[in-house]
DNA sequence: ACATATTTGGGTAATTGGGGGC
DNA sequence: GTTGTCCCAATTACCCAAATAT
């Protein structure tokens, strides 16, 4: 597996984030994503972390346990049975990612 | 691995559904749609799924690279009795969002 | 050495998030 | 039950110029 040893310019991450490079640079300044600095003082960062962040931390995955009201019921989210081969992230969670502590 | 869908911002996607950008926040916020969180803790949401959102809710089998068991080809198509597609959308004796560009 | 594109820095406006109330 | 609007705080986007990377 590689660990990302890939590096990303601010502005790939920008893109990837759907942000302004300037934000990715604050991201870096705030200590939210690792960052490695050249000698000549840009930034790069480790696509395995920035792939990581948006894996997809929606609070949307595996609530499928709907309840089903007894007349106005309509939840058009069902995914046919069977097996599925998405990567489940039930294994090992908590990665040393910097800490997220962002909440008021 | 990519689905190569590009992310949008909470103004586009309530742009494309002519609400407020409030109302796709509670979207996300109650798992209704799948969101991305930037690192700074804004939302960013998929543009595949808003498209098959806005698409209607005819989920039509474009895939048929989905493995089925032979066995049970039953649609667990929970339409519930009773005619009642989703929310009116009785938008129009207001004027625009003025949340969207120039507001203070 | 050149030039071009990107990144960096600071500053200001716009957007977004969360809560509350209608 | 949902959606829209109010507040304030935080985050983000666009403006400039200079430095760095290729």
């Amino acid at each position: 597996m590689d660990t990302g040893d890939r590096l990303l310019t601010p502005g790939e991450v920008a893109a990837l984030f759907r942000v302004d490079p300037k934000t990715v640079t604050r991201w870096a300044a705030a200590g939210r994503i690792g960052s490695i600095r050249t000698p000549g003082g840009h930034r790069r960062f480790r696509e395995s972390e920035v792939r990581a962040l948006l894996e997809g931390e929606g609070e949307l995955e595996e609530l499928r346990d709907e309840q089903q009201p007894p007349s106005t019921a309509n939840r058009p989210r069902n995914e046919g049975p069977g097996a599925h081969p998405g990567p489940s992230r039930s294994a090992g969670h908590h990665s040393p990612s910097p800490g997220n502590v962002n909440m008021r």
